[in-house]
DNA sequence: CGTGCTTTTGAAAATCATCAAGTATAGTGG
DNA sequence: CCACTATACTTGATGATTTTCAAAAGCACG
């Protein structure tokens, strides 16, 4: 009943898809120019995905890459009982499905009704071969997702519950300044779910959910729903998130 | 065996560091043709850099780029309050300071005597422009170590005590096989400290060397030393890192 | 043959997970 | 429009894995 199944009439190939896109200067593909854009715009595939739908499966063979356009994806690893690690969130302008292997090393699933880009792996690397701008583009892209990785790995690996949901909730908060729609200062939105958040920081849901409901009543934070949060008291943030407290 | 070793200790500047490093099939170097060798020679600063000396220091400018060509070495991030966490290991041909930032992201120490190359950023940067064969290689070592990024976040958020030692010796084997030196099957060293490992793998000293002897109890492993294991079970090493125990 | 460091082992403590249940929210259908 | 159901979020009590604190054993080095 609630399909969302249905092919969208809209996503006229090439026609406006590159030129007009939102997403672009946020993204790789503002390493091509104007004039080129056709060009890109030719391999570009839009597609919507609902809220979540899986679009990319780990182990699948990759073929695609893929640029987030709009909304929020949750990408993910598994293991086989069910535990889950969320490794990252990727809104807007994020390049999607770096990778040598011949598969995908993650999965990847819409928190929030998305729109992504998809473009055939062997087409867009030959794309690449014209545009040189673009790959070193990527290398930048790709040595910047690194730093974040070690950043994280820094969290799971040495810091506590409360330490994890501090440095979110500010990483969070860099996030959105940077995003699209500007937010007003200290507020920041969660579209993903708890259990999200939790498979994000290798905590609980119960123990986000403690944890969050303590930075309120210590005055830190303020939750007028779930799904937004006010940063009340940004240095005691900032230095419980570096391990500070 | 002895012509392996047959390496000068010293490698005089310029005269033939490139042509003859035993470590550049297995490192970014590998993208430069024999005949252009001299020109990636005459930015190469080979450095030997003594067992506990850190060579990367996280928030220094970044200025250099490194590429490991002997021994091992540490990466890691630091709290002010002494907590580390070791982000990755780097042996012979691993490529060190891909970032985008001004600051390098992380320290890096070596582990045991090892050598490496020293690149200018800017230098690299401009002989890039003429090897795009190295850049894409460069976009591929990042991409590959992004995907090793996380499968160590989900080995940190979601994986028991247990399940990291076994992953790691695993780790550890399979980097011995491709490394330069063979050893023998299901043979593996552990140059760094179990300090290291704790850091590397989220845990503490203690935690790390209980699990390796009851490792040992139930004979999944041998332990001839605290830095040689040998892989005595490993289905059932793989069952448990993959998370089936 | 000490001396200092690393590794190992033991006991107690703590953080976070698990189990359980209540509350709020949203989406659905009457 | 409202009630109903399913889901998400929150809160509480209990428990377990891992940490912390403490100390012995093993090794390298001078």
């Amino acid at each position: 009943m609630t399909s969302m199944r249905a092919r969208p009439s809209f996503a006229p190939r090439g026609a406006e898809s590159c030129t007009s896109c939102g997403a672009r200067r946020a993204s790789v593909c503002i390493a091509i120019e104007e004039k080129d854009l056709e060009r890109l715009a030719a391999l570009a595939v839009p597609l919507p995905v609902p809220a979540g739908r899986t679009f990319i499966t780990e182990g699948d063979p990759a073929e695609h890459f893929f640029n987030v356009t709009h909304g929020t994806a949750k990408l993910f690893k598994l293991l086989p009982d069910g535990r889950r690690q969320v490794t990252g969130f990727a809104s807007a302008g994020t390049f999607l499905g770096l990778a040598v292997s011949s598969s995908y090393a993650f999965s990847a699933e819409a928190v929030e009704p998305a729109q992504v880009c998809r473009f055939s792996r062997t087409r867009l690397r030959h794309l690449l071969d014209d545009f040189p701008a673009m790959e070193r583009r990527l290398l930048d892209v790709a040595s910047n997702e690194l730093v974040a990785a070690q950043e994280q790995m820094l969290l799971l690996g040495r810091k506590t519950a409360r330490e994890r949901v501090a440095s979110f909730l500010l990483a969070r908060e860099a996030c959105a300044a940077v995003g699209p729609v500007p937010s007003a200062r200290g507020h920041i939105s969660l579209p993903m779910a708890r259990t999200d958040i939790a498979d994000y920081l290798g905590l609980t849901v119960e123990t986000v959910s403690r944890t969050m409901t303590r930075l309120r009543i210590e005055r830190l934070i303020d939750m007028p729903s779930p799904t937004e949060i006010i940063l009340r008291n940004h240095d005691a943030l900032t230095a419980l998130a570096a391990g500070l407290s």
